[in-house]
DNA sequence: CTCGGAACGGAGCGCTCCGTTCCGTATCAC
DNA sequence: GTGATACGGAACGGAGCGCTCCGTTCCGAG
């Protein structure tokens, strides 16, 4: 326990070039990449991570409790379909999705289950109220919101050629087609805990 | 010209497997996958199309043609609301979006580009009239319509994990967000055929 | 039936690229 | 100064892919 003072700002240093390289190019992302974008050597990496697997659940854990944290957040704001809007924008910013990125199926932990189970009872919590205002289509469950926010925050490849600008737009109309009253009701049950648990099961 | 038998069977085998190996796996599938699916041997298929690159442009053109026919299907129905959602449907379930697939970036040729202007020119007239009987909303171009179903076509690794059920659900509430009227205008400038070509040039 | 050659299948080559290791060097506490 | 610790990054091993090459098959003309 001597040196913390780097080992400690390496640490977050990695976390963060993690996060942003993972986002940029997906799981398929070498560690080198991210060794070089945190300023770091391997070794430094690879003493903190055994592997490269080992990085990635970290990251994925901590994504869960940060989308967790964003429903908070969003429960906070007096408006509820403010609030939730907040929540879409603030998660598809962080490149948030609440669930395992895709790519190479990696063992899913129990206790990122466990987080990710927490995470989506506040999403639940701010779904469910603005649908109690009347503002948000009733017809949906936190994990359509959450599966939405997969599909929407794109493939990494395209992050070049799809700007900012253009997601805005179709963000825009996501956001009509969940806020109430709606049109057409959408097909199929409502996808509750088990379906995600089902899907999820592919990466354990 | 002796054994056009086999020879043209065989072509079209192969291409219909790249479309469904491109779709499952992603443009990084293997060539050898492809050729198995095909049922057939690899010297075979690099005999019609001396570089994996070939085989991609070819299908990526008649992917482009097909969403143009789609497109005038979708013109031919009386009603300008159903024409344009079964132009979507149909879109999404043969995996067209009329736009280069994303992964590792391949020369886009001029051919694949007049292709492409003519099909979209199909989707502006559906999207046009659609707008005119007032079911769909203005704010939209047919760009926003192509750049919607390339998100919505999802990412091939996730193929596995993401039954038709959800994607309908997905689509569902995109619909309901396209339809007229709506609550909030769309940010940012409508697309035009200078925006899309010039995310598109990433891929020359 | 025979035979020439077009078409075929798939093993293997060469290469790229990536996760991981290892060790000489720099840095810190004392 | 000195030992211990952490660091950087070149080198390693191997997986995976595009593509080639060649022995084999099979069509169709004579």
């Amino acid at each position: 326990m001597t040196r913390r003072s780097d080992a400690l700002r390496n640490d977050d240093r990695v976390l963060a070039a993690a996060r942003e390289v993972f986002l940029e190019q997906g799981a398929d992302a070498p560690v080198s990449a991210i060794a070089a974008r945190a300023g770091v050597g391997m070794g430094t990496l690879y003493r903190r991570y055994p592997a490269k697997e080992d990085l990635m659940r970290e990251l994925l854990k901590r994504n869960i409790v940060q989308t967790g944290e964003e429903a908070q957040r969003g429960l906070a704001d007096p408006d509820p379909w403010h609030g939730f809007t907040a929540f879409v924008h603030a998660c598809l910013d962080a490149g948030l999705s609440g669930a395992p990125s895709p790519g190479k199926a990696f063992p899913v932990t129990d206790e990122i289950l466990a987080a990710s189970r927490a995470a989506r009872a506040q999403v639940q919590r701010l779904v469910t109220r603005a649908q109690s205002a009347g503002v948000l289509r009733s017809d949906i469950t936190a994990h359509d919101v959450v599966l939405l926010l997969t599909e929407l925050r794109g493939r990494p490849e395209l992050d070049g050629m799809r700007p900012a600008t253009l997601r805005g737009r179709t963000l825009g109309i996501v956001l009509d087609g969940l806020r109430a009253p709606n049109a057409t009701p959408l097909p199929g049950p409502k996808p509750t805990w088990a379906t995600i648990r089902k899907l999820w099961d592919n990466y354990r």
